[in-house]
DNA sequence: TCTGAATGAAACCGCAGCTGATACAGATGC
DNA sequence: GCATCTGTATCAGCTGCGGTTTCATTCAGA
């Protein structure tokens, strides 16, 4: 029914960018294989190259193949806020789908809209939380 | 790996609150049956009474089998925050639990633990916008 | 030019959780 | 007694994910 219904997605991913960041990778002649990023989650390369390509279609990242290649940021650590990442692998904060509603029920039919809205609001409320975060904050000693 | 991973508790349990106050359900003879609220949404009776045990357990309804039997409101719908719901059905925002981290490798130990601080941030701040609606506001016109 | 390394994409499996359904025991009011 | 209703257990079907393997393609360097 919604993507990301049940997912490491978005951890790997801030996991992934925090360790970029850490590497220094900044450019194609820094970059770092997927195996070396699964290592140090630890998952499985093909996991993490399933979120790479999904940063690198958010434009987060640069990938390429061959050897001595793998992935790089293109955007700087302190630029990337987590709900940017966030949407990247297409997370949200997944309360559920309202029901329909009953047909032909006044009150049935009103309330799902309703819950919507409440599920958007609280979805939204999230996602400003984690805009006051970046992905250089995870590389920080000091909780945020 | 989380309780609540992929779920319509909070819809349905929000629906059925939201019901139950307009249909004036505070006492024992105004109780609701779950075929009539499941008729609401619609889904399974089954389903209903699933939630409507949680909420029981957390203390914002009450239930009685037997004929004319069903489920009402102990606590007022104005005085029911939306995040006291998501908690009676175990619900939370699910971004995901951070992967374990590398053992031996100091970056990968550590970044877990702050993406570990950064979903439970978003968690806090999605359940503070949802305890600033109650259930009355669902029945409300205006959004919230 | 050849070889090794690496990505990207696809297919497949097993697992977990949820919905929906059925069935049944116990409680309850008429 | 009897119909009604809850609570619980169980089952099937579905979906999505993680993990794995495989293959084609790309690329750097010897």
């Amino acid at each position: 029914m919604d993507a990301m219904s049940d997912s490491q997605r978005f951890p790997v991913a801030a996991h992934a960018l925090a360790y970029l960041a850490h590497c220094g990778a900044y450019a194609q002649d820094k970059a770092v294989s997927s195996a070396s990023l699964a290592a140090s989650m630890p998952t499985n390369p093909v996991v993490v190259r399933r979120v790479t390509g999904m940063l690198a279609k958010a434009g987060l990242i640069a990938t390429r193949a061959g050897a001595s290649g793998g992935a790089w940021l293109i955007v700087p650590a302190a630029d990337i806020t987590l709900d940017r990442v966030l949407r990247a692998v297409g997370g949200c904060t997944h309360l559920g789908c309202p029901p329909p509603g009953a047909r032909g029920c006044p009150i049935g039919e009103k309330i799902p809209k309703q819950v919507s809205k409440v599920i958007a609001a609280a979805d939204a409320a999230a996602a400003e939380r984690l805009s006051r975060i970046t992905v250089a904050d995870l590389l920080m000693d000091d909780a945020h």
